[in-house]
DNA sequence: GAGCCTATCGCAAGTCGTGGCGATAGCATC
DNA sequence: GATGCTATCGCCACGACTTGCGATAGGCTC
C-alpha cells in the first residue's frame, strides 16, 4: 500500500507539515528524538510548532512509516518503519547501549507466544540491566 | 543490613518525609504512582512538595527498599522491594495488562547473558505486543 | 475554480518528572 | 543539651510531552 492509499483508507490529508516531519524521519540515519526532528523542520518553516510535530510522528506511526523506541530516559526515539529492526541492552550502570539481532530476542518472543498467546515486540522498549564489563567491575 | 544500617552506610538520613514515602509505598498492595504516594503522603502532612517525594523514591531505590517498574504509559510506578518479582505483557492495541513469571522470562535473560555478558532485568519494563485476544479479533 | 466538510494547525495551558537554590533540620560530636 | 556540618526540604523554573480550542487549509464535489 502507498502513503497515498493509506492516507485516503485512513481519512487522513498530506500537509506540508507531517511532509516535512516524514521527510526528516527519513533522512535521518538512527533515531531521532521529537526536539531533533522539530530543528530539521523548522530550519525551512520556523513557525510549525512542536505540538504538531508530536502529532503528526503520531499520524505517521498509524500510517506505518514510522516508529517509536523507548529507551531508559523519558526521551521517545523515532525512526523510519523500513529500517531494519533490533533491541537495545542498556545498561542501568554505565548507560551504554547495544544494538541486538531480533534473532537473540526471537526464542523469547515465541515463548511468550506460545504460553501466553501474547506477540511481543521486543524492539519497543530497550531492555535494562547490567552489561558485562559493569558486571565484572563495578562503576 | 537493617534499613538504619543502609541509610548509614551511605551517609543518608531518616526524615519524617522519607519515612511517609516509605510507608505510602510499603501499604500499597501493587504498584502506584508517584502521585498517589504524595496523595496518601499530603493526607497526615499536607505541605509535603512533590520534588520531595520523587527524590525520597529515588534515595529509598538506591537503599534497595523500592523498585520503578515503567508500564507503556509516561508514568512510573514503585512498588515495595520484597514482593514478588514478576514482568509485564501489554497489548498495545487494547491496554491490557498481563503479569507473567520471571520463570517465563529466564530463558532469554540466559541467552542474553550468554551471548552478550548481559544480565538484563527484565521485570524493569513491560514488554509491549499485542494480546491473545486482539490477535484473534482485532479492535 | 468555487464551495463545503472537517482534518490539521498554531497557541496556550496542563501533566509528569528533574534540577537549582536558599532555608531547615538530621545526627554526630562535644 | 548546645554546636556544626551538610543532607534534605519547599519552592520555582525547566523539559518532554499532551490536550482543548478557534482558525486554517486539504481535497472531494459540483
Amino acid at each position: 500500500m502507498t502513503l497515498e492509499d493509506a492516507l485516503r483508507s485512513s481519512g487522513k490529508r498530506m500537509t506540508v507539515q507531517r511532509r516535512l516531519v516524514l521527510d526528516a524521519v527519513r533522512q535521518a540515519r538512527h533515531h531521532v528524538t521529537a526536539d531533533e526532528i522539530a530543528r530539521r523542520v523548522r530550519a525551512k518553516h520556523p513557525q510549525i510548532d512542536a505540538s504538531t510535530v508530536y502529532r503528526n510522528l503520531q499520524a505517521l506511526e498509524e500510517l506505518g512509516e514510522v516508529i517509536h523506541t523507548h529507551l531508559d530516559d523519558r526521551i521517545t526515539r523515532w525512526h523510519r518503519a523500513d529500517s531494519h529492526p533490533h533491541g537495545h541492552l542498556i545498561c542501568g550502570t554505565c548507560g551504554s547501549e547495544t544494538e541486538v539481532r531480533p534473532a537473540a530476542l526471537a526464542a523469547m518472543a515465541k515463548r511468550l507466544r506460545d504460553e501466553h498467546g501474547f506477540a511481543a515486540d521486543l524492539a519497543h522498549s530497550a531492555i535494562v540491566g547490567i552489561c558485562r564489563e559493569c558486571r565484572v567491575e563495578p562503576a
